[in-house]
DNA sequence: TCAGTTCGCGCG
DNA sequence: AAAGCGCGCGAACTGA
């Protein structure tokens, strides 16, 4: 595959692109970068593709004032800018000093919507292009160095990068047209300009503060490995000819404590009867058996340690002193971000480790979270009657189940009776089972009920919410294998689905919609004020923002949040609570 | 030995 | 008839 290209010299070579430019154009932009890191590595070459023209590239540690200046009027020219995966691009762009524009179209993007959830691979460049133009593209330079002198071989290969982005982008964009899923990719294009003000900002870690929390989980664990050892030992102490015991006499570390295998096995030796070592099974016998709380303890805070504890702060930039994870757009077959390297969707929600994460000197969180979304979400779209109703007369949702199933008024429902009727809520929304249900309260929401007792709600919170049930009826009858979140967000099943996925696919992508609508809307007036936006959790958004503009910022969050959902939510009101915080753990 | 898988568990 | 869904991560485990 030829390309043909101009390697720019002088100002006259880049000017034909530049004076061809209208709201109607379109041009694709790749560029070369000295390494991944927009902190530590430098953008090198900008190569722009644009219809019935070379392509031109622009070597940037060589390029005059007036090339430079011809480039910023490019990237903020109204000219439709291709690229693929652009957060990579837009990050490097963005530190070099250029300001980019959309309109947007991201090819990487565009073939993960198109793909609705069925492959989590095979969205690379060359995929693509061989997928849409049957071309099989000569094997990427290994590890090409962009730090020197350039070869000839990697002049073409940059052109041609930037060249087949305009190739395959009509492909791509009759196929969306298609499935009908523009609006989808055009979503995700949107909220391209605030996911990457996200990455760069990144969140700030109280370093000494965390030092000191993994210093005390660490005697902590230490403490609960010996109660553990101790309390094995007392069991095996009744069974002396069990194999075990020599071991936890020895001085060796008698057995892995983090060893599922091992730890079911000598459980089950003691008798204690098992299946599986699962906090659900566990926790189910953990009153009878000291070990058993001993080994859930244990596991705690092992966990906590060894996933945030001492992870974390290697994840502090030395050039930021920030945390910068990597969030993916289209991470999730429903729609919704997922965030790794590392994942702060799932720090604890423990005051201890959230009060760690704090704005910089001089600066407020503001943390905007949707209330309840996701049972909005789903009074919409089953269309029940009596959820709309309760939202619309701002009932509390929980206390309202509780009444409705246990035959008591609404005022007179008691805390424990709100968290039970919570966890029959989100776990019957899912068609959650009884046995599965009397589980879920215990563990999520610390609520006992019987095997009866679950039964009994699973059957009133149909009766009740007739129309969640009808809605699930029907779903359940349709055969369908495939499904769209309220935005027309797509997912198929290569097989028939299971039920609780086709229930829970539109709900939960619904929600991811909303979120994604609200981080569009929201950036460009959040950026014109220098206001960043720092994580996002689902259907939560945090931003940093100068403490004399919290006040004002915080509003416009609510009011920007609330706006997107009413985009796709209309029969049931939208409601966010806004706080603004001296960390992450005032919620 | 090492890549890939499973278990268990943190979040929403 | 019965059925929680969506992730990422670390350690243990598996298989060639």
């Amino acid at each position: 595959m030829h390309t043909e290209y101009r390697f720019i010299k002088s100002i006259h070579d880049i000017q034909p692109l530049l004076s061809s430019l209208n709201e109607n154009s379109i041009i694709a932009i790749d560029t070369e970068t000295t390494g991944l890191d927009p902190f530590q590595n430098r953008l090198r070459m900008i190569q722009i593709a644009s219809l019935n023209q070379p392509v031109i590239l622009i070597d940037l540690w060589k390029a005059s004032y007036d090339i430079i200046s011809s480039l910023k009027k490019i990237f903020t020219s109204s000219a439709l800018k291709i690229f693929h995966n652009a957060k990579f691009d837009l990050k490097f762009l963005i530190k070099s000093g250029f300001i980019v524009h959309g309109p947007y179209f991201d090819t990487m993007l565009a073939a993960q919507v198109l793909s609705a959830g069925q492959k989590s691979q095979g969205f690379k460049l060359s995929d693509l292009v061989r997928e849409e133009l049957s071309i099989d593209l000569p094997k990427e330079l290994q590890n090409s160095d962009w730090s020197g002198e350039f070869s000839e071989e990697q002049l073409s290969y940059a052109a041609r990068d930037a060249q087949v982005l305009l190739e395959i982008y009509p492909c791509l964009l009759s196929k969306l047209e298609n499935a009908h899923l523009s609006a989808t990719a055009e979503l995700e294009f949107e909220c391209l300009s605030a996911v990457v003000d996200m990455e760069l900002s990144g969140m700030l870690l109280h370093a000494e503060k965390w030092a000191k929390l993994t210093e005390e989980l660490e005697k902590n664990q230490s403490d609960l490995a010996a109660t553990l050892h101790q309390r094995l030992k007392e069991g095996f102490k009744r069974i002396p000819q069990l194999p075990f015991m020599d071991n936890l006499n020895s001085e060796q570390p008698p057995l892995n404590l983090d060893s599922p295998k091992q730890m079911l096995e000598a459980l089950q030796q003691l008798g204690i009867p098992l299946k599986t070592t699962s906090h659900e099974e566990l926790s189910q016998i953990s009153r009878q058996f000291p070990v058993i709380q001993a080994l859930i303890d244990y596991r705690k805070v092992t966990k906590v340690l060894q996933s945030f504890a001492s992870t974390l702060p290697k994840y502090i930039h030395p050039v930021t002193n920030r945390i910068h994870p990597d969030y993916w757009q289209i991470g999730t077959t429903t729609g919704r971000f997922s965030c790794r390297n590392p994942n702060l969707q799932q720090i604890p929600r423990d005051q201890i480790f959230r009060e760690c994460f704090i704005p910089s000197e001089g600066n407020l969180l503001i943390i905007g979270d949707y209330s309840q979304i996701e049972l909005r979400v789903a009074a919409e779209i089953s269309h029940d009657q009596r959820m709309i109703d309760a939202f619309q007369q701002n009932q509390d949702i929980h206390c309202l189940t509780a009444s409705l199933l246990i035959g008591k008024d609404i005022g007179n429902v008691t805390k424990e009776e709100r968290q039970a009727a919570k966890a029959v809520n989100f776990g019957l929304l899912y068609a959650m089972g009884a046995r599965g249900l009397q589980l879920y309260a215990q563990n999520s929401y610390g609520v006992e009920m019987t095997n009866q007792q679950a039964v009994d709600f699973r059957k009133r919170f149909f009766e009740v919410y007739q129309g969640i049930a009808s809605w699930q009826k029907e779903l359940s009858t349709s055969r369908l294998k495939e499904i769209r979140t309220l935005n027309g967000r797509l997912r198929i099943w290569e097989d028939h689905p299971k039920m609780t996925e086709l229930f829970n696919s539109p709900i939960q992508g619904t929600a991811a919609d909303i979120m994604k609508q609200s981080m569009a809307m929201s950036f460009p007036y959040l950026n014109r004020n220098n206001i960043h936006l720092i994580a996002t959790v689902h259907d939560e958004i945090l931003l940093e923002s100068p403490q004399e503009k919290a006040q004002e910022i915080s509003h416009f969050l609510k009011e920007t949040m609330i706006k997107a959902g009413k985009k796709f939510i209309q029969q049931v009101p939208i409601e966010v609570d806004i706080v603004i915080a001296k960390n992450w753990s005032e919620k």
